[in-house]
DNA sequence: ACAAGGAGTTTATAGACAGCATGTC
DNA sequence: CTATAAACTCCTTGT
């Protein structure tokens, strides 16, 4: 179909698509017109990766636009939020707006209401749901990229729910679903009352091979030579053999160690292809890693990189993945050796992709199990990068004639799994029924029912009752919380004797449910239930001002949290550190008889002790090395402290706890990576956990001691004329100018300003190592 | 005496969404 | 229970 056939765009779309080179739909496009894609119509789209897929979204929602209307993009991760949002803003050209919105972006719900089309996490529409935006009610069609994801057990569920109600919001939304291709889209596409567009056509051939002993034999019955030399593992011969014909690879591994130590070999393998140009640049690259996190991952990542090769998993910091992803897409890396985070990410592909590993360490299935068929095919899915590669390969490793005819029989010649809701589990509904009744979508233990009936679940389930008595026994958790109340009067006013149908069959327990003002406001703070009664539990428990270290447990230990583990020995050592500082911890502890309760209260104490290091200005190095992660691990954690925190703080003032600025200087504290006495320091605009530490230490405590303070130790203190005059400037000083001022030796100012507050003049406060060296000590 | 290398043993295991209100070194 | 690479330890060998 040429795109000349297309109607209803908005005027100058087409013009749009043609200056980038599209004349022809690709098939699975021209069929998604067909089934009405541009005309309103509900529609899944199983396609493979790359083939095209957004194009398909791009002419519903333009189409949704013409006629008036407003679209929703979802996506599983903040990345795709910001690639996607890039994309469609090409659209602005002809005059359609573009907005995202994520946790970690800026967005008011009237600014949302302007965009034409809108690019949000499937979390962030869930919670926009919950806050009752109501641009939401006017949306005219909904995409859902990755709708697979249903099947994930942790954030399936919020997927599923959401699409829901954003349906039953607007009955007329179109909606469109994305999604790999799978064993049960018809299913999907039944749920949603959607056409479906199912099909294995690529735009690029994809050759699917697996190598054992020196050939490659792919699924077409061909076949290549690809020799290992020497003591080489089969993936360093694999890349050679593609780099050397100028072509990359992915390769895919089941643990950040191996990927680490499979970016380091191949390093030496891809040095010796590379051009003095790329070397140099490579360089550049390796510098700015290295400059944005001093830790031990970043310089074996920096080093790998100079050699064209990287690593990419979930311990990198994010700019870091985005380095390392934008270096291999201009060909600049030759090699990536990662995780599975890399093929459910932004878009890499890369002429060869080589699963490594096909099995990876699962505790619940007691050992290494198989990865998914649908999870090695979305890695599959990278190879082959449109209009560079003449086709893509994909590649499975096998040590033995048998293994190699596994590797056939259990990926290559395999379809991939069924999707499944995950909504009967009752961590998903616990969130999601308090959500569903605080937000109004349901008012009645039947009515919340009848609103999961509108579910994949239910579409797919056999086992009618499970549903019901897993919701039932939510409802009890959430009433025993006070975060629901249920009103029994119903059936006394109403006089039993119309008792319907559905209350005999649920033994007659007819009741108006109604969230509770704690309850409300649970739901808006997105927070788990579970995770609110714990911390609500901890603050009431609290006797005496809660310490940083008590608060930083608590929400370490609940279930929004994704805690560290106790490595071997670690029990022993947080252990001791209970003991030492049981009294600063909330609630009550398990007894140590419950090993694995207690186990996790460790490991939450090991995570709040993580939090105490950052907030007593132990730096990142020394961080990310006493806790064996990586800074993005560490960025993460602070991150997720700091929303629960947030959190915990309006839950305090929910249950006049009178431990609210308790809680609000440890999330403060969490923020800027502080001790309480640079508070407020770090409030001036420039001035991070660093440089306020400097300014401290030569007696600057607070912003108007810097607006006073002899200018040349608070040039001693900051260096860098620039960066203190712009310091200065936004702390209003009249004259930020530094012109001529200079630098007074930091140890020999002492009390600045003319407030004249004692400063403790220590001389070395400026350093931090004394503290970090006792806190180290605790280990 | 000591480094290098080999054999046997131990160890550890992927990922990342959300409130609110603005800005690190 | 269904694995495996890397890291570590200890021993042998070679210079």
């Amino acid at each position: 179909m040429n795109i000349e056939e297309l109607s209803g765009l908005p005027p100058g779309a087409l013009e749009h698509f043609r200056s980038e080179g599209i004349e022809e739909l690709y098939p699975p496009q021209a069929a998604a017109v067909e089934a009405g894609a541009t005309e309103g119509e509900n529609l899944v789209a199983a396609v493979p990766t790359a083939s095209g897929k957004t194009m398909i979204a791009a002419l519903s929602m333009l189409s949704a636009i013409e006629r008036g209307g407003t679209a929703l993009y979802i996506v599983p991760l903040r990345a795709l939020a910001s690639e996607k949002k890039a994309e469609f803003e090409a659209y602005e050209e002809f005059g359609v707006d573009v907005g995202v919105t994520t946790g970690n972006y800026e967005s008011t719900s009237e600014w949302l209401a302007t965009k034409d089309i809108v690019v949000a996490t499937s979390e962030k529409v869930d919670s926009l749901v919950r806050n009752g935006a109501d641009w939401l009610s006017e949306l005219t069609c909904v995409v859902s990229d990755e709708v697979h994801l249903i099947d994930d057990r942790n954030r399936g569920p919020t997927l599923e729910v959401t699409l829901a109600k954003l349906r039953k919001l607007n009955p007329q939304l179109q909606t469109v679903a994305l999604s790999a291709t799978v064993g049960n889209a018809d299913e999907i596409a039944d749920w949603l009352d959607a056409e479906l567009v199912d099909t294995d056509w690529r735009p690029i051939d994809l050759q699917m091979g697996v190598h054992y002993g020196n050939a490659l034999n792919f699924d077409d019955g061909s076949t290549r030579e690809v020799p290992v030399e020497g003591s080489e593992k089969q993936e360093a011969a694999l890349v050679r053999d593609i780099v050397q014909e100028g072509g990359s690879s992915l390769v895919f591994v089941n643990s950040r160690r191996n990927a680490e130590a499979a970016a380091r070999r191949l390093g030496q393998v891809t040095s010796r292809e590379l051009t003095d140009d790329e070397r140099a640049e490579l360089v550049e690259l390796a510098d700015e890693i290295r400059e944005d996190s001093d830790t031990e991952t970043s310089r074996d990542l920096a080093d790998c990189v100079e050699r064209g090769s990287a690593f990419h998993h979930a311990g990198l910091s994010s700019t870091q993945r985005s380095i390392v992803e934008d270096a291999f897409r201009e060909r600049l890396l030759k090699v990536i050796s990662a995780t599975p985070t890399l093929a459910a990410g932004v878009n890499t592909p890369a002429r060869r992709v080589i699963v490594r590993d096909w099995r990876r360490f699962d505790p619940s299935a007691g050992g290494m199990a198989p990865l998914d068929v649908l999870e090695v095919h979305q890695m599959m899915g990278r190879a082959g990068r449109p209009g560079l590669d003449p086709y893509g390969e994909a590649v499975l490793l096998a040590k033995s004639h048998d293994e190699s005819q596994e590797l056939f029989d259990r990926y290559i010649w395999a379809d991939p799994e069924a999707v499944r809701s995950k909504l009967a589990a009752e961590p998903a509904l616990r969130t999601h029924v308090l959500a569903t009744i605080a937000s109004g979508f349901a008012r009645t233990r039947e009515g919340l029912l009848e609103f999961l009936e509108a579910t994949l679940y239910a579409s797919q389930s056999t086992e009618a009752r499970r549903l019901e008595s897993v919701t039932d026994n939510v409802l009890d958790y959430l009433e025993r919380n006070d975060f629901v109340e249920r009103d029994r009067s119903g059936d006394a006013d109403d006089a039993g004797a119309f008792t319907s149908a559905a209350d005999l069959a649920s033994g007659g327990r007819s009741e108006d449910l109604e969230a509770t003002s704690l309850g409300h406001t649970v739901s808006r703070l997105y927070l788990d239930p579970m995770s609110a009664a714990e911390i609500v539990h901890g603050l009431e428990d609290a006797d005496e001002r809660p310490t940083a270290l008590g608060l930083y447990q608590l929400v370490s230990r609940t279930p929004d949290m994704y805690e560290l583990y106790l490595r071997s020995g670690e029990d022993e050592k947080f252990g001791e550190l209970y003991y030492e500082r049981e009294a600063e911890l909330l609630g009550d502890a398990p007894s140590e008889f419950e090993e694995e309760r207690f186990e996790d209260w460790l490991a939450a104490l090991k995570t709040g002790k993580l939090l105490e290091d950052w907030v007593e200005e132990d730096d990142e190095e020394a961080i990310t090395e006493r806790y064996k992660i990586g800074p993005g691990d560490l960025r993460g954690k602070v991150d997720t402290a700091e929303w629960l925190l947030g959190a915990a703080e309006s839950l305090a003032s929910e249950i006049d706890s009178e431990w609210t600025v308790a809680v609000r200087e440890a999330r403060a504290r969490v923020e800027h990576g502080v001790s309480e006495e640079l508070l407020e320091l770090v409030s001036v605009r420039g001035v991070g956990r660093k440089r306020a530490r400097q300014l401290h230490g030569v007696g600057i405590e607070e912003p108007a001691d810097l607006r006073n303070a002899d200018k040349s130790v608070v040039l001693g203190a900051l260096k860098g004329e620039k960066t203190a005059e712009n310091i200065l400037e936004n702390v209003g000083r009249e004259d930020p100018s530094m012109d001529g001022v200079e630098p007074a030796e930091s140890a020999a100012a002492k009390t600045a300003g003319s407030n004249g507050e004692d400063t403790n003049g220590d001389p070395t406060a400026a350093t931090e190592s004394d503290e970090s060296q006792s806190s180290l000590g605790d280990f």
